[in-house]
RNA sequence: GGGACUUUAGCUCAGUUGGGAGAGCAUCGCCCUUACAAGGCGAGGGUCAGUGGUUCGAGCCCACUAAGUCCCACCA
């Protein structure tokens, strides 16, 4: 082996094994294990996040596949509509080009030509993160199989009235020119302003004050055009006699009614608000109660149009009303119009004041263009009748949320849940399976074919097919079952649904873990997962949101290779929304990463996730961490070469015969932490404490392993006076428990384990073809030996205590030192004729001997364990003041013990309420520091009156 | 406006029926001891955000306060 660990020399080689020889495929006999990706962008790559969450869902999938269980990682990637579109069209527009220079058909050519040379980029990271899924098994939500399934959904959900069409206010994006459902506008405040406009009033009408106008204040002047009424609130006195009155709107002069609704806040404002039903959500409401009419002054661009068009609330066109709209504002956009507009009321004087406002601006969260309420026609998914269910089997416990209490986050918003508005009005997508006839009757159907056929329609009726695709989420929703084959009735569909655990993010509850539980449910009736982990989400190390604007994402694939500065700084700063940002961003990344970014490899990357992975909401990412992962596996590396040292081509008792072979302490000590660990492990694992599991691990494998173990080994092997079964035993323990160990390791670190594991191997009664496929480890109760524990922990104590003597007085760890043992009994007697060796080597004694209760004690420096005194004689070694200073240190820390428990015994209350047991642990207590404390004293004096 | 969460060592965080405040990293000291200097051994460091309550006993339970984060929501 290799003097040192370099995670580059095995990891590639290790993956390409694994995947050839087909150790990803499902199956195994036992129960079913499912875990289904949450499928990222196909033409997306993984960030920081997505590598945490494969490696938990990564580090599952071993755990069970080696535990025999029927284990299936289900993987594959979501054409994730807009998302594509965007990327495709900024491809076209590099080249001079536009999405309309070509027609539909050439353009979904494209994008799938784009997505066959990117779409490999996720897959290879994935192999490079050691992830096991079945890639036999791939899925794209734009295969031939669940686009069926889409479909058929569709058309199901159709029938049943839950899926349905109308003209109704959505959310528009005037960049990508599509509705978007509520969940992609993401609300904040921004500053704005508050314009005052003054409304005259009509027919000659004067306020309570003699005005002949009321004032109106608007954040949005330019929707004026659209303006139906003015609404005041019925108790406001100041408007009570205007109320059904009327005003002449200004620059269009169309009258339009003073009406009261309740919507109205007397207190805010000026008390009167313009009401615009097809430009404002809340106006929208308004107008339905007042039967006001629909005023669209917006073509699909957000400019204004020449000629208004006013509608009806079911959306049949209404004629009558005076739509004409001034011409000098004719296809302004939004913002242009809304100077003009504030200039044209400013020049007819009817300009009150501008103030500065905060208000909230929905914006799209993938174009960041200011959405705008636009009355269109879209088609809908009615969620009542599915979202019970949905609720219900989370409320049974069927489905679990972990951390529990995200299941309040999922109530909140199943209970409050809106109509879905599932059309957008892209190219790419899964194509609306609806076909009208010129008189605008629709057919819901598979094809054009099978719909002619169904409804006898001759050939002479044109058809034509919807234009809109559905939401990306739609076919998500749809992953659980339309992956196992669904609608068919396959075995897949039997073992793997439901999955046994969802990992995902608490940002996709509402967009996808919600809508797949009701999918899921009504197509099949059964939930899509038993259980929902909820990871925190992987912030920078200063707690922020990594982002590209911000300029502090890492990728996962640049801690696993190392990066360089020029590079890092490159990547950074290229492709930024705002480039004024670079600057910044470079200054701060080289200040961050002075020279560059280490390579630290996927395994040590993966247990950093690991053992970041506790029940808190927000995971600030700590590149230290990474790199004392990637130390703890230099340390197995050089904990495998030691061993190997000792063990090849040696007898480690592989045949097991007990004759053979002779355990000690040590060995079966270890034998029993490891079997302890095991259990620890699974518990955590089980729980998703991935935190707890790794820091398990940790101490066994680092601590109790390498840093005892190992050394324990030492004396065995090398002492003349240990017999060869004593040998074998301890070489047959190093060899095996680190076998087993890799096992235990081997789902959150996979390459290293394998790497070693296979040269470890040989010396053992272990075989398969890679640890991957090997069994894991069982805890066995009857290793763990408490009488092994309390001897072993006697003689950590023994040793700790010397060394610690050693390191207060600096003493030189090559110094021999003579250790007396003061006031033992027959167990320290016996403990100390079994296990000198041991005491000698780890502490590095000359000699170590018990003091006979007559002998002379020469002065000392003293350690104690329970009623043991440990005596380093320190005549010509130390000076006295230091050790003095020492144990006055030790004495005070024991008064306050003492002290602490004297008042807590003499507190009758406590005497008298609290357990019997503890009372009694407690004078335990209290009579051990009273006797140490009088050692110490006693010591003190010795050590003074030299 | 409604809801959730966070506050423990310099930093990042554990602390599971309320009964001895912990880990990793960082810091300091001693060591190149034949697996590992990417190391070993040892040490220092905390009014558990604040106040009050329940209790014999609170980091943990309850109430309030403060600071911070996030989600949902129609205030022009």
């Amino acid at each position: 082996m290799d003097t040192a660990y370099n995670p580059e020399n095995i990891e590639k080689k290790w993956y390409q094994k694994w995947e050839a020889d087909g150790h990803f495929k499902s199956g195994g006999k036992g129960d079913p294990y499912c875990i289904l990706i949450p499928p990222p962008n196909v033409t997306g790559s993984l960030h920081m996040g997505h590598a945490f969450q494969h490696t938990i869902m990564d580090t599952l999938t071993r755990f069970h596949r080696m535990k025999g269980d029927n284990t299936l990682w289900q993987c594959g990637s979501d054409h994730a509509g807009i998302a594509t579109q965007m990327v495709v069209e900024r491809q076209l527009n590099a080249q001079g080009k536009k999405r309309t220079d070509f027609t539909r058909e050439e353009f979904i050519d494209k994008v799938w030509q784009w997505k066959e040379t990117s779409g490999g980029t996720i897959s290879e990271q994935m192999r490079r993160l050691g992830d096991s899924p079945d890639w036999d098994r791939e899925a794209f939500t734009m295969d031939e199989n669940l686009s069926k399934a889409v479909q058929q959904v569709f058309i199901q959900l159709y029938q049943d009235k839950t899926i349905y069409r109308g003209k109704r206010l959505v959310n528009w994006d005037p960049k990508f020119q599509s509705a978007i459902s509520d969940l992609e506008v993401e609300n904040h405040d921004e500053k704005g302003f508050m314009w005052h406009f003054k409304y005259p009033l009509a027919d000659g009408v004067k306020t309570a004050e003699g005005n002949d106008y009321l004032i109106v204040a608007t954040t949005r002047p330019e929707t004026m055009l659209g303006d139906s009424a003015v609404a005041v609130d019925p108790k406001d006195e100041r408007y009570q006699d205007l109320i059904g009155k009327f005003v002449d709107l200004p620059l269009v002069n169309r009258r339009i009614p003073i009406i009261a609704d309740d919507y109205v806040d007397m207190e805010f404002g000026t008390g009167c608000v313009k009401i615009t039903p097809a430009h404002d959500f809340n106006d929208y409401e308004v107008g339905k109660r007042h039967n006001l009419p629909l005023i669209n002054i917006f073509d699909p661009t957000a400019k204004i149009l020449a000629h208004a068009e006013a509608f009806e609330y079911n959306g049949t066109p209404l004629e009558g009303i005076d739509c004409s709209l001034p011409a000098e504002f004719a296809g302004e956009d939004r913002f242009e119009a809304r100077k003009s507009i504030v200039q044209a009321f400013d020049q007819l004087g009817l300009l009150e004041k501008v103030e500065d406002h905060k208000l909230i601006v929905p914006r799209g969260d993938r174009s960041n263009d200011i959405i705008e309420p636009l009355l269109t026609d879209q088609w809908y998914v009615a969620t009542d009748s599915l979202a019970k269910p949905a609720i219900d089997a989370v409320k049974s416990g069927e489905i679990k949320f972990v951390p529990e209490n995200w299941d309040k986050t999922y109530y909140h918003w199943m209970d409050n849940i809106q109509d879905w508005c599932i059309s957008r009005q892209l190219w790419w997508g899964h194509r609306i399976p609806a076909w009208y006839d010129q008189d605008g009757n629709v057919f819901v159907g598979e094809s054009e074919q099978q719909i002619r056929e169904k409804n006898n329609l001759s050939d002479e009726i044109q058809l034509t097919q919807d234009e809109d695709v559905l939401d990306t989420w739609f076919s998500s929703a749809l992953w659980p079952f339309a992956t196992m084959g669904w609608p068919d009735e396959t075995q897949e569909l039997k073992d793997y649904l439901p999955s046994s655990v969802l990992v995902t993010g608490f940002d996709i509850i509402f967009f996808w873990v919600a809508r797949m539980i009701m999918m899921t449910l009504k197509f099949t009736g059964k939930v899509p997962f038993k259980e929902i982990y909820i990871t925190g989400l992987i912030r920078d190390e200063n707690g922020d949101k990594m982002s590209k604007s911000k300029g502090n994402v890492l990728d996962p694939i640049d801690l696993i290779d190392g990066i360089d500065i020029e590079s890092l700084v490159a990547k950074r700063t290229t492709g930024l929304m705002n480039p004024k940002d670079a600057p910044k961003i470079e200054k701060a990344t080289r200040k961050q990463f002075a020279n560059g970014i280490g390579s630290y490899g996927t395994d040590a990357l993966r247990m950093t996730f690991c053992a970041l992975a506790s029940t808190s909401r927000d995971i600030n990412f700590d590149l230290g961490r990474v790199e004392g992962y990637k130390n703890y596996c230099n340390k197995l590396w050089n904990a495998a070469r030691y061993v190997l040292m000792n063990t090849e081509g040696k007898d480690c008792g592989a045949n097991n015969q007990a004759e053979d072979m002779q355990l000690s302490v040590a060995d079966r000590w270890i034998i029993g932490r490891f079997n302890q660990t095991v259990q620890t492990f699974e518990k955590h694992t089980n729980e998703y404490r991935f935190d707890l599991a790794t820091q398990a691990l940790f101490q066994f494998s680092k601590n109790d392993y390498c840093d005892w173990y190992l050394e324990l080994s030492k004396p065995v092997l090398t002492s003349e006076s240990s017999s060869e079964a004593e040998k074998i035993g301890t070489r047959h323990t190093l060899v095996n428990i680190l076998e087993s160990m890799m096992r235990l390791l081997h789902p959150m670190i996979p390459f290293i384990t394998e790497e070693i594991w296979q040269k470890v191997k040989p010396m053992t009664a272990v075989s398969a073809e890679s640890i991957m496929v090997a069994p894991f480890p069982e805890f066995n109760q009857d290793s763990v030996d408490e009488k092994v524990i309390n001897d072993l922990t006697w003689i950590q104590n023994i040793i700790t205590g010397v060394r610690n003597i050693r390191g207060e007085l600096n003493i030189s760890p090559s110094k021999p030192v003579s250790v007396l043992l003061k006031n033992w009994d027959q167990e320290d007697q016996r403990c100390l004729d079994s296990y000198k060796p041991f005491l000698s080597s780890l502490a590095k004694l000359e000699s170590i001997q018990l003091l006979e209760g007559s002998a002379e004690i020469p002065a000392s420096s003293t350690a104690l364990f329970n009623h043991l005194e440990i005596l380093v004689p320190v005549a010509g070694l130390i000076d006295v003041e230091a050790e003095l200073s020492r144990l006055d240190k030790e004495i005070s820390k024991l008064e306050n013990e003492k002290g602490r428990l004297f008042g807590k015994l003499s507190n009758k209350r406590f005497v008298d309420n609290a357990p019997v047991a503890i009372v009694a642990k407690e004078k335990e207590k209290l009579v051990a520091a009273e006797a140490a404390l009088e050692k110490l004293a006693q010591q003190k004096l010795e050590l003074q009156s030299m």
